[in-house]
DNA sequence: CGTTAGCACTCTATTGAACTGAGTGCTAAC
DNA sequence: GTTAGCACTCAGTTCAATAGAGTGCTAACG
């Protein structure tokens, strides 16, 4: 436990170095006007902080810098995230009040105001399909061989992808099996749907056709796979402002992972609902490990649909970025429900 | 016009220059095979080039660097494309045999393969819809205020995108008004669309109901702005692999443009097919000023339906990258017409 | 007359030494 | 417990000397 001195000390530190960048010494501490105590007092405290590995000294004659240690308590116990600006919620709103044509036009929109806002780099995944429901399901013949697969689900979200028919299947047939499709599949959430179409539809396939086997092939190649949401990456260059990465060749393997948008995703192992903060060596990336990347589930009726998040460096304004994610995250939640109720 | 010599110690000072990245001397092509001329010689020649305004000195002790005007000589009179090696080949060969589920999977494909093989960044327009014919338009209701568009291509090409429906609007004339216009619309090439909504097909719907005004307007909707393609970039990370860009600053000037990806499409200016060159300031933005960027276009049956494109800096492989681009627009074009035959 | 060797000159980049200044740790005094 | 004072450390900067690459010019050569 840290007493009350070591923990205004431990904050002020990390609020010069945010700001600055510099390894922050103690005369500098003393000279602000939170800070009571002679540079000599605060130089014994930061001794027992570092001591505690909450702070770091790149060299003997330097001042401190946070350690990973030292900014998890700061998030854990200090800071206070102040709340969204004025001038960032005009933003928002203007910004927002553009026409969208998709869905994921409202995610993309976010994805920009986040970079835009905080000079981070923006990571927005899309809602997962699979926490929808099937609206519509659609076939439509191209030529004899290959037909355009479209689902709509309950949100408006359309999925598309070309497959291959299997020979020896009738026009008619398909017709049919779509309609009854159609029927069944009304209103099932996508994470059933499998589930359905071999318990409950299977057997009435039977009656129609005898090669129901390809007929399924083709369902699931239609549904399979669309597991992967949308990422929207917005601000990858913001990364060249921080003075941490005015190294090109840091700043190119951070760069490098961001455009591999598909294993992005993955960095967002799903939160438990609310504010997620991975500093430092906490993210499973290696290439990351220099960054700090916050997340919030943006969500309709309690079901989390998707994420927002910013990546930064370490050294990032923990405050600010929580507040704007948490404002933002409700705000995406407000505008996708008007979306489609 | 220049002389045999002049031509050869052109070609030598740039192809050295595009490896090396360093003004080239007179001593180092001396040493070279194919120039038998002492340096002193070398030096008068690359005199008159700079006079001829070909070449450029960075400072009187340095060896030379092509001015932009150099690399256009040596683009338009010396360099040899030399084809695409057998290695690149077989890469491409495995990449695109690869399952893809949309049209635009394999737009994005060829992206990735131009970034990988060249090193440098990619930027490729995906085929635009008005090239392409209405195959099915389809209104899906949401609910009782909006409603899902979707148009399918005759090349298996989906568009979709929320409209409103207006007030006062019944569905069973939405549904009348959409089987009318699939039956009107069927096989009319896009940029037609328009027209014939207005001549044929107005006049007609007035028999259906009267608020056709209305439904014109949702008909905009759903067709109007699908005009800017998909514009995949890939490798933009590459720019920074390059010495002239390690300068942090320079590079995220071009990393900020990259990342604004409509404006991109405006660079596009056009090709008369075939392969376009653009060197440094013929470049219409100014922040991509010392980068080339090089585009062909891929076509199906003489109807041009996008672009692939090379961004890099002035010095680049020119040669190198001609071939590929050329191979891989033909490819493309293969894979695109096999598609939807 | 075209080509080449030689040489003086220019200019950048590198090296290393001296210096500066920010910051610390420790000790002794308050 | 807190603070003033002081010796010490170490990165960054400045400056001059040096090395090296390359040029332009002149004169000689075939």
């Amino acid at each position: 436990m840290l007493s009350e001195r070591q923990r205004l000390i431990l904050t002020a530190i990390v609020d010069d170095y945010i700001r600055s960048a510099e390894p922050v010494g103690s005369r500098s501490i003393s000279k602000r006007g939170d800070v009571t105590f002679s540079p000599a007092t605060i130089r014994n405290e930061m001794a027992d902080l570092e001591e505690l590995g909450l702070l770091e000294q790149p060299h003997t004659s330097a001042g401190r810098v946070p350690s990973n240690k030292g900014y998890r308590y700061y998030v854990d116990h200090l800071v206070t995230p102040g709340g969204v600006g004025e001038q960032d919620v005009l933003k928002i709103r203007t910004f927002f009040a553009e026409k969208m044509n998709h869905w994921e036009d409202v995610i993309g929109h976010a994805s920009t105001i986040l970079s835009q806002l905080t000079n981070y780099t923006s990571i927005v995944l899309g809602p997962e399909m699979f926490s929808t429901s099937l609206k519509h399901f659609q076939l439509l013949p191209l030529n004899e061989t290959s037909a355009v697969a479209i689902i709509v689900t309950n949100t408006g979200h359309v999925e598309h992808r070309t497959v291959t028919i299997p020979e020896g299947i009738e026009m008619d047939d398909l017709d049919k099996i779509v309609r009854l499709l159609n029927d069944k599949l009304n209103g099932v959430p996508f994470f059933r749907v499998k589930s359905v179409l071999y318990s409950e539809i299977a057997s009435e396939l039977g009656r129609y056709v005898d090669r129901c086997q390809q007929i399924l092939a083709v369902l699931e190649q239609s549904l399979g796979d669309s597991h992967d949401p949308r990422v929207h990456l917005t601000g990858a260059a913001n990364m060249l402002i921080q003075p941490e990465f005015k190294d090109v060749d840091k700043a190119k393997h951070i760069l490098d992972v961001l455009e591999e948008t598909a294993k992005l995703s993955q960095l967002f192992t799903s939160a438990p609902g609310g504010i997620q903060i991975r500093i430092g060596t906490e993210n499973a990336m290696a290439a990351i490990n220099e960054c700090s990347l916050i997340t919030a589930t943006y969500s309709i009726d309690g079901q989390s649909l998707g994420t927002i998040g910013i990546l930064g460096p370490t050294r990032m304004e923990y405050g600010k970025v929580i507040s704007l994610l948490d404002y933002l995250s409700k705000d995406i939640a407000v505008l996708l429900s008007r979306w489609y109720k």
